[in-house]
DNA sequence: TATAATATTAGTAATCATTACTATATTTGA
DNA sequence: TCAAATATAGTAATGATTACTAATATTATA
């Protein structure tokens, strides 16, 4: 594997924001230090950097696929209100794994879970009407 | 909301699988009692049907969206394997919106939440390898 | 039962997210 | 420096889904 300017910009990016951006977005944000770079060169890279194990690709969104700076396991909040994606700060809920397997025949070997509601920012901001 | 023959086979086919078939999977399998069916027609069905509460679409796999003619709350399995999407027989597992809610200062309304593993069938037959 | 109002349809075109293709450019090891 | 390999930009293609439209089916009512 090469190095690439593009790429690196890509994984800047995403290491510096907590925002869960879509291939779109990223390639907005890195439009200005990279004014040639293409949306192909984009999505290429993401996929690679997930593969590597360096980001991670959420797909369990309505809407298009968001990717994730943020390599420690975690939960994802989204907000119904202004669809804001948060990163929630709690433990492995393993435990549902050993529920899920109680009345299975199969094999269990892990989970997805999010959760949804207000942010603190349309939570706050409903007290007011 | 007037009645329509191809809706009613659309929910029909639906009430009478277990298999989270996608819209083109509705699609094929209706074509035998409706040979004039087109797509849009299952697509904007599904839609309404899953806004009326009648069925219920699931988004957060890989690959086009799945609709479950099940109404009661349930879980969802995915075969790593196959792909096969199941049901779980559990409890809801409620207790983590609080363990979500904990570090929060939004509000949790809800959660989703799927399993992957080996299904039953797969998990079988790697035994014999 | 005929009719008029309205919802629904089939068929097609358009959109959105994503991937594939290709000729050119960049990186890198010798 | 140069050749081999990889990456890129730009464009075209794909797959899932939605939008549009003229024709058809449903239904309340006269």
């Amino acid at each position: 594997m090469k190095y690439s300017k593009q790429r690196e910009s890509i994984l800047k990016y995403l290491r510096s924001t907590k925002c869960h951006p879509t291939a779109e977005t990223v390639y907005q944000n890195i439009l200005s230090e990279n004014p040639n770079i293409s949306l192909g060169t984009v999505y290429r890279n993401l996929t690679l950097l997930t593969e590597l194990g360096e980001i991670s690709k959420i797909t369990d969104f309505e809407g298009p696929d968001r990717f994730d700076g943020n390599n420690a396991p975690h939960y994802h909040f989204v907000c119904r209100e202004c669809g804001a994606v948060l990163d929630l700060e709690m433990d492995s809920l393993s435990h549902i794994n050993l529920l899920a397997a109680h009345n299975f025949n199969g094999t269990i070997e892990g989970h997805t879970a999010h959760f949804y509601g207000k942010c603190p920012h349309c939570a706050s901001h409903n007290l007011e009407s």
